[in-house]
Parts: C-alpha cells; structure tokens; sequence
DNA sequence: TGTACATCAGTGAACGCGCGTTCACTGATGTAC
DNA sequence: TGTACATCAGTGAACGCGCGTTCACTGATGTAC
C-alpha cells in the first residue's frame, strides 16, 4: 500500500500506465484524459500537466513502444530470432503495438518520436542481407503478429505466438 | 447535381460512404454519428435509424470489408496472385481494411458480421498447399499491406504498392 | 384511374451528460544563506 | 540545523460545447380496393 502524497511521485509513469490499462480494454479511442486522472488516483484536471492533451499521452505511448522495440531488436544477432523477437515484442505490448503502428493516433512529426521511431528502423534494416530480405522479414514478422493481436488469426487463449510464429517465419528464411 | 427529397432514397449507403471518408481524414476515432449526418446532409437523428450506433456503423463496415475481400480472393488462382489481391484490396479500401482488423471498433458476433469473415477467412486457406504455408502468405501480404498504410514503410505519394510488393511476396513462394 | 390508409424515412426541438479547458488556489519540494 | 523564499505538482470549482438519445411530428411511398 502506497502511501498517498500531495505529489504523487510519478504521476506521468501512473498516467502512461493506465492509459495502456484503459486501451488494453476498450481499444485506443475508448478513454478520456479524465478517466486517466480517475484510473491514476488524481484530480481531473492533473494529466494536462504532463502531457497536454489525449494525443500527448498516444505520442509519449508510441515514442516508448519504437524504443522499446529498438531495445528488443539490439539483441538479436540471427535474422530469424530478430524476426521472433519482433513478434515477442507485440504480444508483450499490444497496446504500444498498435498505437505505434497508427500514426493518425498522435504526433508523428514529434522530435522524441521521430528519433525512437529512426532508432527502431535502422535496427530493422541492419539485420538482412538486402533490403528486399528485410522488407520481407519485417512484413511477415508485423504481419504474423498483427493477425494474433486482432484475433484475426484462431488460437488458444494461452497459446504461445512465438512458439507458433518460428515454423512460419522459418518458411521465408529456409532458401 | 442530384435532387434532394425528403427520402434520401440510400442513406445507409451515404451514411456508410460519409464514414469512409470521415476516418480517411481523422482515423477510426475522429467522427460522430452527427457529423456523418452533416456530411450526408441529413438532420443529426438520420443515421441511428439504420445504424442504432456508431459501433453498428463499423460493424457494417467492416462486414462490407470482408465481403470485398472475399470477392476478390475468389477470383485468384495463383498462390502470389492471391496474396498481391490482398494488398491490393488494402491500398484500395484502406478504411475497410483498418477497421475490420480492429475488433474493438465493432460487434465481431453480429451474424452478418462473422459470415463475412468466415467466407473471406475459407478463401484465404483455400490457395495455399500446406496451412503453414496459407499462415505464411497471409502474414507476409497483411504485414506488408498494414506497414504501406501506415506509412511505416517509406514511400513515395504516388507508389504503387501491389508493384512493390511483388519481389517481396516472391521471396517466400520462391523455393 | 382514383381514393383511403398504413407504413416507413427523415425532421427538429429538447434533454442530460461527460468532456476538455481555464484559473485561482494549496501543499510539497528544493535551494540559498 | 534553521529560516525564507521560489518553484513546481496537483486541486477543485466553473465554463461552454458537442455528443447520443428521445419523441412527437411530417412528408413520401406503397398497397388495397
């Protein structure tokens, strides 16, 4: 239990937190920066604050999602785990996830962003043979991964993407 | 310069077509049902009598998605064909795609709704040898056709997408 | 062809609600001396 | 260690607005005879 302080500590960390909390159930349009503030615990009015409007909170969510994802990607060395560790990254972030990818959400021009955003790519590109190969690689990773968040593509509620995205993957890499 | 009567005489077909271009311009989430009114040119009230909703709006159209979608499979008999078709009906009915692979927009039971996908969904694992293989195809097309769209994937205003895609679908049917 | 009537599509005024935003404020924290 | 003061984070009341929804209505269409 957290003792509550007139100044919370790290209100714009809660504030992220719910709105992934708050999308997760209700998709990216269904919340308000007051329902934020609610889930968070603070005044309505306290959100402003830090992100200025409901497309500050989707900039911030989508600028932390390419880092993440840069991050996830660093680590790779083979093609076809980078590939898989694209798809871990999805499912460990459906919300990052799909915010990044609509950039109609937030800021896409925003300087914080755009720099994660580059970060991710260059990752992305440095992994392949040739751009035609990463082009590929990145199209069946976001694709496959795509389809199991949408629920688009059947499966077990507690099946494992990754598990199921290597033979998949590896039909592009076996050549 | 058409005649304007009382009865719209397709107003379910304007309201559907006003939506498009509403989310076109602002996203999934940029509309009301009061604005689809004002574009179609009818009073506020007009579209809840065909819709109920907004979610029956999207629900709509994304059914709608899914039966172009079907119809345009179903005339491929190739493989790659296939999966050029499904980029091409991506880039063709962009809002279409974006809302039907976003069920939280819509009622995914509605019975219209699930027999449209359904048909698209026995389509799409018709074409391919193995299911592995249709997973595959699948993936790589979606990836690459939700990566165009959403301007993750550079390219120039006037690009052909389907011509692009070609080499990349190639890579995986090539073995 | 003409009349009566039922049905249906769309109207427009009214409502209550949650929202984003503003703003004077209050309480906590950090720094200077 | 103690005091004064500046800065900053969060508060809470107030506002105006667009929204979805309701409902009695009106105008157009279709059908029976």
């Amino acid at each position: 239990v957290r003792k509550i302080a007139y100044h919370h500590g790290d209100l714009r960390r809660a504030i992220l937190d719910a709105a992934v909390e708050a999308i997760g159930e209700d998709g990216p349009g269904g919340w308000s920066l007051r329902e934020l503030a609610r889930r968070a615990g603070v005044s309505h009015a306290a959100p402003a604050h830090h992100f200025g409007d409901k497309t500050g909170v989707l900039t911030a969510l989508a600028t932390e999602g390419f880092e993440l994802l840069a991050g996830a990607l660093e680590e790779q060395e083979d093609f076809l785990e980078a590939g898989l560790a694209y798809v871990r990254f999805a499912v460990e972030h459906p919300v990052h996830f799909t915010v990044m990818f609509q950039p109609s959400l937030y800021r896409a021009e925003d300087p914080g962003l755009t720099a994660a955003r580059g970060r991710a790519g260059s990752v992305l590109r440095k992994g392949a043979p040739q751009e035609q190969t990463a082009l590929a690689g990145w199209s069946i990773a976001h694709g496959f991964a795509s389809l199991w968040l949408s629920g688009a593509m059947a499966h077990a509620p507690g099946a494992d993407a990754v598990r199921r995205a290597r033979p998949v993957l590896r039909r592009l890499v076996e050549h």
